[in-house]
DNA sequence: CACAGTACCTTGCGATGCAAGGTAGGTCCA
DNA sequence: TGGACCTACCTTGCATCGCAAGGTACTGTG
């Protein structure tokens, strides 16, 4: 069995990374900095890069270039119309797999 | 992309078949027809069956065969203490994880 | 000009959801 | 008796995706 975390990962991931360019355009290894701070979250390089090639590719996140500071260039991600979309899509999605979930494994919590 | 419920039911869809069985035992049909009555899990034979097999292989679930009144026998499944463990490990892990992605993604819940 | 730091990306593997396909026992009814 | 149908089990093969590991390239520093 793959790790726990790992597994539960999957899904929501990509929607995370959406979220966090909503609103601040950001770029990789800022994008792999934030959610190295989340234990819940915690994905490498290796998984991120794949990740917002994938959402290019669908036509759910943009980018451009731009100079560092100190550095090489970087490659800043924003949210296009069709991931916009697609995000709010997951917010009502989540919302209700959750409760599912919450239903069925029973965490204590529910009525 | 996959299939956005495809994705989310990754890692979740275990623990919840664990629970499925914990307090009473169940067949694998039952099970697939049970998952089949919730929008947000349903998964087919094909899913469910490799599953429950991984399980038996990991030691969390045990089970039984049994005669049914009408037709083939029945593999009736059960929780193992290391199943019960697991899944007790899930319900903290997945709590402190739903909670992340509400905060991250913002599901216009969060304080 | 070597070295360290930042930033990008690719390769290969493992895990797992799932459609489709396969086996076999039981019931029903002509 | 025997064919059609149902229930119940399981396997095969494919696609997806997380991720460790490895690789390229630009920049500033001593």
């Amino acid at each position: 069995m793959a790790e726990l975390a790992t597994s539960l990962r999957r899904g929501t991931l990509e929607f995370c990374v959406l979220a966090m360019v909503e609103h601040e355009h950001r770029y990789g290894t800022e994008i792999v900095r934030r959610f190295g701070e989340e234990p819940n979250l915690a994905a490498s390089e290796g998984t991120i890069y794949p990740l917002l090639s994938r959402l290019r590719r669908v036509g759910w996140l943009d980018s451009k270039w731009a100079e560092s500071p100190a550095g090489p260039p970087r490659r800043y991600y924003a949210l296009t119309t069709d991931g916009r979309t697609a995000l709010e899509h997951f917010r009502t999605e989540w919302v209700s797999f959750r409760q599912t979930v919450d239903r069925l494994v029973g965490t204590g919590e529910a009525a």
